[in-house]
DNA sequence: CGCGACGTTGATTTGCCTCAACGATTGTGG
DNA sequence: CCACAATCGTTGAGGCAAATCAACGTCGCG
């Protein structure tokens, strides 16, 4: 139960006081979430983002025909909300779970804008994590419009190695935008090859 | 040629003093687009972002097949930009011109840096635009994972209605995601009903 | 006026989905 | 610790949404 993972990921953008820290790391809150543990529901207000220390989590929708979309996983040292209720603090869309045992550190919406205020370096960091994550979000939106099933899978491969390993086969596909059935399919092509 | 509507923009966020409102204006320069004219180009460094005044831009990437997909409009009170190249100062991957003729602000990331550092209010600003662009990419991702090429139009529609108006039909098209063929069939059966 | 871009429509093809059946693996309660 | 259920991945047959290709009328513009 370690804030290290945290710190050290701040400290690569700036540089904190022991002052600030501890200013910081009293916001913070620490919680464990079990296997499968939902953190946000549809239609609830996203009052924090989370930061993942270890273990894996998952945002992700459910449409009309209880399909889930899964839109980002976020393993160890990096962070994940509902940026759209996150940043309105309306009742959002998605929901956010835990594909393992993760341990995560909470930042609600109302002490980040507090920490803005007193250490501008926190807005300068959060911004250049969104800048980061809009460009992903970006990227993923061109893949959407101009690769094939096969294409994505291939990027997907390249781009998360490692979650390639431990996730189910399953999620990959609500990932990249296909159904299990034809993911098996592409990844039994790719193996005669 | 008058730059209020991007202090207007901006005053909804945060007032200026005169000293900063001059401050920032000298690092703003004024560019007139003629209709089709290319702002920036694939393989090209994104020195600046773009505040549209008039007229509309778009950006867009040409896939290996030739074909254009189309990743956002900027009608006038838009900022327009290569995120990825923008703010990494790379080469990036995208084109962004003129669909009619236009008058845009630009402002380098230079200068933007810059004046984060002078007047960090704009970089409050920034973050929120940002966060904003981000929670829109999110809502074009999932569109694209769970909804019907039919459902994604009329999507359009309902969100820019004045764009609707004066785009040409093959941008929408590209836009969401379709060929203008099948939108043609789109629209042709929706009229019937 | 004539050329090129645009929108339309129809015939055909294809990438991916749906549904269904089947082993393999995981997890869980007795 | 086993038995059983649930979940997962695989495979095949058939279907549908959207792409491709081609032909044609219209319009704006040099």
């Amino acid at each position: 139960m370690t804030l290290d993972l945290l710190f050290v990921n701040i400290s690569k953008h700036f540089l904190l006081t022991e002052v600030e820290k501890n200013y910081f790391h009293s916001k913070l809150h620490f919680r464990k979430l079990k296997k499968k543990e939902i953190y946000i529901q549809e239609n609830q207000v996203c009052e924090s983002a989370a930061f993942v220390l270890s273990g894996c989590l998952r945002s992700y929708t459910i449409d009309d025909n209880g399909f889930e979309h899964i839109l980002q996983f976020a393993p160890p040292d990096w962070w994940i909300t509902d940026m759209f209720s996150f940043i309105s603090q309306k009742p959002g869309t998605i929901y956010i779970d835990a594909i393992e045992v993760s341990e995560i550190i909470l930042l609600s919406r109302a002490d980040q804008l507090d920490i803005f205020e007193k250490i501008p370096a926190f807005e300068r960091y959060f911004r250049i994590l969104t800048e980061n994550s809009l460009v992903s979000y970006r990227k993923r939106v061109m893949d959407g419009l101009s690769l094939t099933a096969v294409e994505r899978y291939h990027d997907f491969c390249k781009r998360y190695p490692t979650l390639i390993e431990c996730l189910p086969q399953k999620q990959i596909a609500s990932y990249i935008g296909v159904t299990p059935e034809f993911l098996s399919k592409i990844r039994s092509k790719v193996k005669i090859v």
